[in-house]
DNA sequence: ACATTGACGCCCA
DNA sequence: GTGGGCGCCAATG
């Protein structure tokens, strides 16, 4: 079966370890890109992360809006999910402005 | 094997 | 504060 398998969703060690990291970013905080990377022991993999939180499945628990770039910004646009993630960060008491900015200084994660 | 593509990040004008 | 340009690295074509 699995042998001739056309895809198949292989998690390894690493993506686990990401995955629980995301997991323990409390509500109402957010994190980088960049900033999960080094904190699983991965410096200058940010896309990585952001290639991992593409292939969440829809109805996913994981904190995936928390997560925003380095320079404070939602990455996704907003016909692709950027809205979806501004609401759910208003709905956690985040302020974001329009253009979907948020104040690193203010709500980001320090584990 | 080579080229392109990103839910990125840093530097500089 | 804001773009533009370039570096980075895994996935995709």
């Amino acid at each position: 079966m699995a042998s001739h398998a056309h895809s198949a969703i292989v998690a390894t060690a690493h993506d686990i370890r990401l995955f629980t990291m995301l997991a323990s970013v409390p509500e109402g905080n957010v994190v980088t890109y960049g900033q999960l990377a080094d904190l699983v022991g991965f410096p200058r993999r940010a896309r990585w992360v952001g290639q991992m939180l593409k292939q969440l499945p829809e109805g996913s628990k994981l904190p995936w809006h928390r997560v925003i770039n380095a320079q404070g910004k939602i990455s996704l646009p907003a016909d692709g999910g950027g809205s979806e993630q501004a609401d759910r960060l208003r709905a956690e008491g985040i302020l974001v402005t329009p253009d979907g900015k948020v104040s690193l200084n203010q709500y980001r994660w320090r584990p």
